[in-house]
This record gives structure tokens, sequence and C-alpha cells, in this order.
DNA sequence: TTGTACGCGTTATCAG
DNA sequence: CTGATAACGCGTACAA
């Protein structure tokens, strides 16, 4: 900045204005400025100005998986906004467990980041203590509460489970079996899904859930599990529409025809969920969306506002097809 | 640290010694600065750290896409082994597109990273300017080029091509239809394994190309449009498994036998690819391997290493299986 | 082993 | 509209 000034004639100050606020630099200085930064090739020092300003101009955030469609969608969307306004992402996984979770959170801290969004809304006492200690904006993104740590934007997973259930019972099922990832979020929906099937019809759903996370071949697997376990008939409730694939093409390959023998229902509605053999019955989230408000959300506190609600729910949406 | 230091009874350097350089302190007042830090709740400031090193222990990672699982599945073994010597990641979409990859990195260069990770080897001038201005190390991965920016590791698109080709060939299919993504690489592939079929048998395949990115959908359609141009027999090279389950699935919708009628080869070999009717025929990238040896090679030419090679071909697999 | 003095490249404050 | 000066919180060099 010094040797830029130099080069136009002016003081390292007003370079920085010209950077940062050029209506405050008559339009003269500024040309030269302009002139003199294309010249020497500056690029400005964000950490510097960082220090000075106590502005990082960085988010953080958290999520579970970044190889899982849901999430990367996500972010996708997310980063794209945040980044319309001026920020930095710094991303990092947590692996779905709230110890890493909270290893990663103390590094990213340091960074000093203006803003944090979190995945879920279940986190250990520790991040919510180094969370309080930063004083900063923080949303909790796809899943909803009452009492968020500053605020959150998502859906509620048990009501999400509860409507497949009674959609499953309204299209005529009576029998259901649930297949699981392994992640906190997903049970909660297989346990509402099961609850609200049992109220309904008398019987409690059977669960098959898997350590870890959705794959087509644990989908497959599970319907092969149901099927040793004498699972014949009925609707398959999956935790994603991964599993829900999987589950399509293990029945194919044992030509047991959907819907006719089994139904199958999904969650996530993927991109591919539309055009699998048959189309997969799912549950949609508007996962864009929600990554576009979570940005405008974390920049909005950012700038101190305040939002006219704490927590957001932004619904879903059961995308009927032929599959169930 | 200031604080903390006065709580230990100790100078502010003394804190950041015990943090950087633990055993540049005794025993005894290392044990009062933890005992400190944890009463006072202490984060250490990296910005602060990053302006006074002149190290900011960033390494920016430019992908063309984070929803792809081909993409995300390297960076996710990357960013696990960068995290593992002390960095962060700074993460940023660059859609495929040189000049928005000259956006963001030149963004990107305001803070000051330790070291970049780029995709591809094709580079608009104004990016080999700036990062040579930088004058940071620059890792480009899944290419390989004779004349790198620094180092590159990847595999040879073309000779990827050419192999499936060759493959194809001893199959025993004489008769062949590429179905391709539209990015430079992608089509690189399919122009490679076109040319050499065309030299095996005589007859250059004809392809059907998408203006983006490969999805199942994408897929369905490139089959529908193979057939309705009169494609009956023979192979489908598929730019990517998306699309060749796309085409199985299509396949599979229009009664056509696979690999009776038609077969099909992907690439990349992505988690669902052993577990389509029929099993995917595909060509494997070790991409977590691929993501580690990059975060390795980075952090070593960051602390001023020499690799032994300027450019790492991690070469590439056919695996073989059911449906061509 | 510990402390002092200084500088990193900006922004903020105040004065002109 | 512009400039001087003082932070920002830490690492480095050197001295003790």
């Amino acid at each position: 900045m010094e040797t830029v000034g130099r080069l136009a004639g002016v003081s390292q100050v007003t370079v920085s204005r010209a950077l940062n606020d050029p209506k405050k630099v008559s339009a003269n200085t500024l040309k030269r400025i302009q002139d003199a930064i294309e010249l020497t090739g500056y690029v400005p020092n964000m950490v510097a100005g960082a220090l000075a300003s106590k502005r990082s101009q960085l988010i953080a955030a958290l999520v579970p998986s970044i190889t899982n469609v849901i999430y990367s969608d996500l972010m996708q969307n997310f980063i794209d906004v945040i980044r319309g306004s001026g920020y930095h992402v710094l991303m990092a996984e947590t692996g779905f467990s709230q110890e890493e979770e909270q290893a990663v959170l103390s590094t990213m801290l340091s960074r000093r980041p203006d803003g944090i969004l979190l995945t879920g809304i279940h986190h250990s006492a520790g991040c919510k203590r180094m969370l309080l200690g930063a004083g900063i904006p923080v949303v909790e993104v796809w899943d909803t509460t009452e009492s968020p740590i500053d605020v959150c934007i998502g859906f509620s997973h048990i009501r999400a489970g509860e409507e497949m259930a009674q959609f499953a019972f309204e299209r005529g099922y009576r029998n259901a079996i649930a297949v699981s990832a392994g992640d906190e979020r997903a049970l909660r929906r297989k346990d509402a899904f099961c609850a609200r099937f049992a109220k309904l019809t008398g019987t409690r759903p059977d669960a098959i859930c898997f350590e870890s996370g959705a794959t087509i071949e644990r989908g497959r697997n599970g319907l092969a599990r149901a099927i040793d376990s004498g699972f014949r008939n009925g609707l398959v409730m999956c935790s994603s529409d991964l599993l829900a694939h999987g589950v399509l093409i293990e029945a194919q390959s044992r030509s047991i025809s959907v819907p006719g023998d089994i139904a199958v229902m999904g969650f996530g509605n993927q991109d591919f969920s539309a055009f699998t053999l048959p189309a997969l019955t799912t549950v949609d989230i508007n996962r864009k969306h929600l990554g576009a408000q979570a940005a405008e959300a974390l920049v909005a506190r950012i700038g101190n506002q305040e939002l006219p609600e704490k927590c957001i729910d932004v619904g879903f949406q059961i995308i009927p097809r032929a599959s169930a």
C-alpha cells in the first residue's frame, strides 16, 4: 500500500480508503491509485486488514460430511450467497460426532470468523461455551428447535417421519419396515415414522439400522436383510434416497416388483430420484433455498440485525412418484 | 496472551513459546501457563499470528464443483491430511471456467495462503501470473503435464480414453458410441477413446455431449438419443459412472439387455458402481490416495523440499465388471 | 530458560 | 478530501 501510494503521489491511508470506501476519495486521485495498483499488481492483505478491523470476513461452516450430496448441495448455495456478500468460507467436516465438532470448532475459532454455520441442533456443552465466548452469530441448519444458540433454519425431522407414515397409511400400506443410516437425524425420522405407523396400523415396523452413512450398497443390503427376516410385502421406509435406490436395485435383482410387491420411500429428493425405475417417492427439502437463507440470515446477524424469528421452519414436501 | 502471561507470572512471549514450541519452556512454567489458559478460556488468534510470522497456515483449494463426488471425495482426504499438518483449507468452487477460477483465485490470494491446490492443468494467463507473483507452492491435481506451474499429480486422460477403447476392442466390441459431460477433461477422454477406437476398428464412434455436468438423468437421456439416432448394438462409453448408471436404467426401462444388446463403460468407480444392475465396468482412480498425496506434496513444498518428480502420474485401472 | 523491543500490513481516530 | 499516529495480537531477533 505504501508503494502504491508513492506511485500515486498519496499516502498509504488514502490507498486504504480508495479500496474500502472509494467515494471518500476524489475521482482524480482514485484514478491514479487504481492505475498504480494495476501497475504494481498489488494484492490487498486481508489478514492485516482483519487484525486491524477485527472483522475477518470469514465464515466457518461445519458440516457432517462433504461427500454427502445432502450437505454439499446445501453448502454450494450457502457459499455462493455468502461470497456475494464479500465473505470467504472456512469449511470443515465434523463426521457426525460431537467430539469432532468441538475439536474442529476450537481450531476454527482461532481464525476469528465473523459468523458460524453449524449443522444440527445437538452440540456439546463445550461447543456452546466456546460459541458464547466467541460472541459471534451462529446459524444452525437442517433441524428446528425452540432454543437455538442464536438462530436456526431447518425442518422438523419428527414431523417428516410422521408424515411419511401418514402418507404410507393413506396409500393403503399396513405393513412396513424401516431402513436407516446411523446418524442421529435419520434415526429420529425413523423413530417418528415407526411410532406413527404403529399408532395408525397397530403394528410397529421393524427397523434395520446401519452404523454409518447411506450408500446404495447398504440399501441393497438392507432389503436383503429385510427379506431374510421374513419381510415380503409392504412399504420400505428409507432414511435417504441413496438407501432407497439400493433397495430398488436389490428388488430388481430378486425380481421383486415395485410397487407391486413392495413399495419404497426415500428421503431427500436427490437429482436422480425422479429417474430411477420406478421413480422414487420421496421427501423434498429445498436445500438450495435453505443454504441461501442460512447465508442471508448469517449476514444479517453479522450486521447486528434481529431476525423476525429465532427459528425458521422451511418445511418439507412429500413427492409422490411410482415407487410408493 | 498478555493476560494469560500475567496470570502465570510470565511475559507474553513466554506464553507464545509455550504454545508454539512447548519444549522451549520449563515444565514448571508450562504447567502454570496451561492452567492460566484453561482458566481464562484463551483462544489463540491465528490472524495476528499469521501477520507476524508471514505464515497463514491456510491452503486455498479450487475445485470445479463441490457437489460432484469425484471432487468432494478427493477433497475429503486432502483436507484430512492437510489438517493433520496444522493447516486450514479455504475451499472454493470454480465451476469449470477459467474466468471464474481467476476471479476466485484473486480474492483467495488476499488471504495469503501458504499453498494452493488447483484442479486441472489449464489455467488463464492471469492466473499463472498471480500465482507466480504470490510465490507459493502450487499443486495441480487430476491431470498430468510436462510443464506444471509447480508440481502436478494426476493421470493422463488421453491414455485413459485410449485404454478404454483398447479394452472395448479386446472384449470384442466393434461398434461404439460415446456419451460425455461437457467439461474439458471428460471431452479429452471421449476424444481419445473415439480416436483409438476408430484406429482399431475402422469406424469412428458417434458422440453425444452435454453442455454441463453428469447426472443420471442425462445418462438416461443420452441412451435415448443414441437409440433415436439408430444405435442398437455395441458399447456405450460414458465419461462418468453417473452417466453410465443412467444408461443402465434407461436400458432397463426399454428392456434392452446389458451386456447382451449393449455394453456400458463408466469412469470414476464410484461407491455405487459395483452395485448397479449389472455391475458397472469402469475406470478406477484412487481418489483418496490422490487427495492425500496432493496434501503431502503441498506440505513438503511449503517446507521448501524439492520433490523427486515435478509430475506424479498416479495412473488408473480398468475395473471389468458385468456391464461390458 | 526467559524477557525486551520491534515489526507484520492494515484500519480507526483524529486533526488539518 | 487527505494525512499523521496509534492500535490490532502475535512472532522473531537479540539480549540477559
